[in-house]
DNA sequence: ACAATGTTGGTTTTT
DNA sequence: CCAACATTGT
């Protein structure tokens, strides 16, 4: 990455960039984040912007990090505080909490975000009672709906959320018949079924509303929606942030883009910066379109950098010709002026267990040659990857962390915490209380089932029903008294003078509680090694919430669905992760696992043996190219990780749990690069090596 | 009748 | 390897 001492003419010209619309259009490891991190020091050094003059919004949690580290590096500390760096979800959040009365609030209530999974108990329950009402057997109607459900939020992505019954029935009925399209079954006419479809998406909203949650959706939705209808107020936002820099602009989706356009609208100083052929995430939501689209309501100077001070030639002009085979592209041409290298090498074994045992070795050579294990990456499609090579990488005795796959928030003992942590701010949170539910003894479904039905009815919660007696705590059915005392055990746990304790200690107090106290949450896990797994867990929240620096671990907690975990890096040790984890990461070392066809490019169908379908689905005349460019432009992302080398691995067989084994050909992708497959298992040892030197020349 | 416990199926990518 | 089922136990 260029240090900032030196920068090149095409990136001296945005940081000098001072005022109006621009859009930078920044290759893969262009330096962008150098150049944004430039462009507000010199802003504030020159005195055009105070720091809070100026808006950072970036994508994830972590991408805000990395910003806010360079700015403390680059800048004064006190300068570097004073910027604000947001993610989209973050920013929204925000405004809504600022802006709470608007929303429908009362002051001295809150939201709690649902998390994963509380949305999808949310859902179940709806369908299930909506299943009894029409006679319709439970799960086929829940089936149906989780399907609903996606095309539902990415229609609240496109900033649109019916609230009435009959636009509800119209979108829903569109959305089908797009599913048509696509190899659904026909549906001519508003079927019953679509009535009922709308009614538990309808109903979930609405649930929403009553009592108060909001899910990720909404968090940009209802912001973009308020400053869209509230001139005044994106004018006073704008006002108080007339510098906007947006990072990994590819990446937006259509909310998300009005939300930064209404805010710009007056003074128009923002600069957008993105590569299209990075656009990893149209499955939720983002279009490309939206870059153009600025171009066009701003009138931007579109501005590029197509330098790679990342990788060699050898890796670029690989992935080069791979993206060249997209069609729907904006003129861009990244080069790299390093020494030339090794172009990627792809080497396919036999199985899977070989392949991971390949990327054992080839890891283990590079270890004896004295690379670090922080300089080497595995980048895969689907989590369900990194099971297959973890054995392998066991045996061998090579540390590791799997980036992803579950998020350290969503485990079950990290939510129980979380969950009790939310009802001790919001009693009436019943989300939370029903996802405490094993761990409260002698209350099973129906018993809570009842109690929140009984509570609900009698608009009562469970901070008031702490202070009753036990009998009359039966009025809420049988579970009534028990889940009465644990919440009163729960109260003097969280609670109890929590003004002079400090955040992490208040934590230290709660997780005690549930390990010790009546949940019993680790004497629950029969299993040794999980237990101590969870024990650690625990124990790593702790340390979480005290490297946080937060001052408010209620607030720290409850914001978790939107923030992000990041493992310790420090630590010598390797990592696994999925491509669009690794986005805007790099690494000198990066091995791509499984890249066959029906893997890298995605095909479910070739998955279950069936032969790709990708091959007929030419583009569906989308603005971003449809499916097959999107896992073109994934590829990309996983090539251009790399600095030093880049190692493809493939296996001709793969049998993942649950799945019979299929065969699979080496990516397609392999081709499009123009470069040529090998049989693995040249660096096993010894004798291996030397061969593989000899044949690679 | 309901809660606790054991067994089987199904898995893209994520803020 | 986790979530929905069926079964056993109270």
């Amino acid at each position: 990455m260029a240090g900032h001492m030196s920068f090149t003419e095409d990136q001296t010209s945005i940081i000098n960039h001072a005022e109006g619309p621009v859009l930078v259009l920044a290759g893969a490891g262009s330096g962008k984040t150098a150049v944004l991190v430039e462009r507000a020091a010199q802003l504030i050094e020159s005195g055009k912007a105070v720091p809070s003059d100026l808006l950072l919004i970036t994508f994830s949690r972590k991408a805000a990090r990395e910003m806010r580290t360079r700015l403390k590096d680059r800048l004064q500390e006190w300068e570097a505080d004073g910027v604000r760096v947001e993610t989209f979800h973050g920013f929204g959040y925000q405004f809504m909490r600022e802006n709470k009365v608007m929303f429908g609030l009362k002051d001295n209530e809150r939201w709690a975000i649902l998390s994963e999974s509380d949305q999808k108990r949310m859902m179940t329950e709806l369908c299930h009672s909506a299943a009894d009402d029409y006679q319709l057997d439970r799960k086929r109607l829940r089936k149906e709906l989780t399907k609903m459900f996606k095309l539902w939020s990415r229609l609240k992505q496109d900033g649109v959320c019916p609230t009435r019954r009959d636009k509800a029935i119209d979108h829903i009925t569109m959305l089908e018949n797009e599913g048509v399209s696509r190899g659904g079954t026909p549906a001519e006419q508003v079927s019953a079924m679509t009535e009922i479809n709308a009614q538990v998406l309808l109903d979930y909203e609405k649930q929403k509303v009553e009592e108060r949650y909001l899910d990720f959706d909404d968090l940009l939705l209802h912001p973009a929606r308020m400053l869209k209808r509230n001139a005044e107020l994106a004018w006073e936002i704008g006002a108080n942030s007339p510098f906007i820099m947006v990072d990994e602009s590819q990446d937006t989706n259509l909310v998300q883009y009005v939300m930064v356009r209404e805010i710009a609208k007056t003074h128009t100083n923002i600069m957008l910066v993105g590569d299209d052929d990075q656009s990893i995430y149209a499955f939720r939501g983002a279009r490309v379109a939206n870059v153009k689209r600025f171009a066009r309501d701003f009138g931007a100077t579109v501005m590029r950098l197509e330098r790679n001070f990342r990788s060699h030639p050898g890796i670029v002009d690989a992935a080069n010709s791979l993206i060249q085979h997209n069609q729907a592209r904006l003129s861009k041409r990244p080069y790299s002026e390093k020494p030339q290298g090794e172009p990627p090498v792809v080497n396919m074994s036999e199985t899977d267990r070989d392949m991971a045992m390949d990327i054992t070795s080839y890891i283990e050579q590079k270890l004896e040659e004295g690379t670090p294990l922080t300089d080497i990456a595995i980048l895969y499609r689907t989590n369900r990857m990194a099971q297959i090579l973890e054995p392998s990488l066991k045996r061998a005795g090579i540390p590791y962390t799997v980036v992803g796959g579950m998020s350290f928030f969503e485990r079950n003992e990290i939510q129980a915490v979380i969950s009790c942590v939310r009802l001790a701010e919001k009693p009436d949170d019943w989300q939370a209380l029903k996802s405490l539910e094993p761990y409260i003894n002698g209350v099973g479904k129906k018993g809570m089932s009842d109690f929140v039905h009984a509570m609900k009815q009698q608009k009562a919660d469970l901070m008031s029903l702490t202070f009753e007696s036990e009998s009359h705590a039966k009025r809420f059915g049988k579970a009534g008294p028990k889940i009465r005392d644990f919440m009163a055990g729960l109260l003097e746990n969280t609670l109890a003078d929590s003004a002079q304790k400090e955040p992490h200690h208040l934590t230290r107090r709660l997780i005690e509680w549930v390990k010790d106290g009546p949940m019993q949450l680790l004497e629950r896990e029969k299993d040794d090694v999980m237990r101590r797994r969870r024990h650690q867990n625990l124990e790593q929240l702790v340390d979480e919430v005290r490297l946080s620096g937060t001052k408010d671990f209620i607030d720290y907690l409850l914001e978790t669905p939107i923030s992000d975990y990041q493992a310790d890096e420090h630590k010598d040790v390797l990592t696994l992760s999925t491509i669009h984890r690794s986005k805007g990461l790099e690494y000198p070392h990066v091995i791509i696992a499984g890249f066959s066809d029906g893997l890298i490019p995605f095909d479910p169908s070739a998955l279950r043996g069936e032969g790709m379908s990708l091959q007929n689905e030419d583009g569906d005349g989308s603005e971003d190219g449809g499916r097959p460019e999107e896992e073109r432009r994934l590829g990309y992302v996983a090539l251009t990780r790399g600095q030093e080398s880049v190692y493809l691995a493939c296996a001709k067989e793969y049998c993942f749990p649950g799945n019979d084994p299929v065969t699979l050909a080496p990516s397609r992708f392999v081709r499009e690069m123009g470069i040529s497959v090998e049989p693995a298992a040249q660096h096993a040892n010894d004798a291996g090596r030397i061969f593989a030197g000899l044949s690679m020349g």
